[in-house]
DNA sequence: CCCTTGTATGTACCGTCGTACGTACTAAAC
DNA sequence: GTTTAGTACGTACGACGGTACATACAAGGG
């Protein structure tokens, strides 16, 4: 008998990819079996028959990205040293070279959307940035960090509002300089607390 | 012949009313004209006649906002004079008792999720901007103004994500102080530029 | 070659929703 | 009291979308 061999490997990844650039273009309120299945070239019957549920596709696509695209940010974050190396890498993943597309932002932000509302997803959140934490506890304390984080998606966030204008990279330097290096030199806080802000 | 009076008036109102306190539980997704009539106790019938579309209903809602929840947290901003004062009123904006409730940030996240896709919705959004930033204009340089909102929403989006654990306000207020004070130290930035970043 | 088992697909059902529209109601004007 | 214009309402149509499901296909095992 046969042992379950897929007559078209990789369909199941095309769909996910399909997925997310349609998230990425309409939106999850946009996203429809249909609307994918025609983006990614399948049947309908396709679609349903690897994703049973709308919602387990949405929940699939958007864990796909925590490997897919996390690492190009990621890595530069991970190889910084001193505080100066973490305000290089925060500002290039703001509006440098390593910064995320548009549309990966829009990603992201439907991600923190959905979260809202969806355990699940809620969890892939969560999961990506304790990720983000972890990878700036080397370099920074834990409040530091929470606030690196929160400033980060807040600059992506003004891009997204504004995708027209560039964002002014002195401006950013400056707002990550200022969270880094302050509370180091002027505040008693400087301990790895572990307790989550 | 009749001037026009209507029959019930405010009928008008509880339906935007209704529709903001539908999106802040289910989302402009979950929003449909069965929904909100449902839910502010008029017919199906009334809620065409008073918003022959959906979108204008929604942005309208959203723009209802606009003046009735904005001078609560706009006032003690306005107030400020010293960048000390402004720390203090930031950080009551961002956890203290001027802060928006979890159903306020939502409403707020929605405006800015749906902004990025409909171009009067954005509209409402860079209004609600504007202001904010001609209220911090008389106290921060604009570059900074911009980092102090992105912060802003920053803390707010993490509340969002995070709504069981409570943030904890010595790091909120330090990012602030952080931003607020750093620039006009350190750098010949500080010139009203009236350029956006 | 056929049987079995997992893979794949097309169709159809059922619910929801936006919206159009004909009808009814109300009150001011004459 | 009749007219009339604006207000209010209920129903129904057409589109769309998730999902169930019966069917068809492919590939190993015997």
């Amino acid at each position: 008998m046969r042992r379950g061999k897929p007559n078209d490997p990789g369909r199941r990844d095309r769909i996910l990819l399909a997925t997310l650039e349609m998230i990425a273009a309409h939106g999850v309120a946009g996203v429809s079996y249909r609307g994918v299945a025609a983006h990614a070239g399948v049947p309908l019957g396709s679609m349903t028959y690897y994703f049973p549920s709308l919602e387990g596709l949405i929940v699939d696509a958007f864990d796909s990205t925590r490997t897919h695209l996390e690492p190009r940010y990621a890595t530069p974050l991970r190889e910084a040293r001193t505080p100066a190396d973490v305000v290089d890498a925060l500002v290039d993943a703001t509006v440098g070279v390593t910064s995320p597309t548009l549309d990966d932002i829009r990603l992201y932000a439907e991600v923190r959307h959905q979260a809202a509302r969806n355990p699940k997803i809620a969890a892939v959140l969560q999961a990506v940035e304790d990720d983000s934490l972890e990878m700036l506890a080397p370099v920074l304390p834990t409040p530091t960090a929470l606030a690196v984080n929160a400033m980060l998606w807040g600059w992506w966030s003004h891009r997204l509002a504004h995708p027209s204008t560039e964002l002014d990279e002195p401006t950013v330097r400056r707002s990550f300089e200022a969270l880094v290096t302050l509370p180091a030199s002027d505040h008693p806080f400087h301990t790895k607390a572990r307790q989550y802000a």
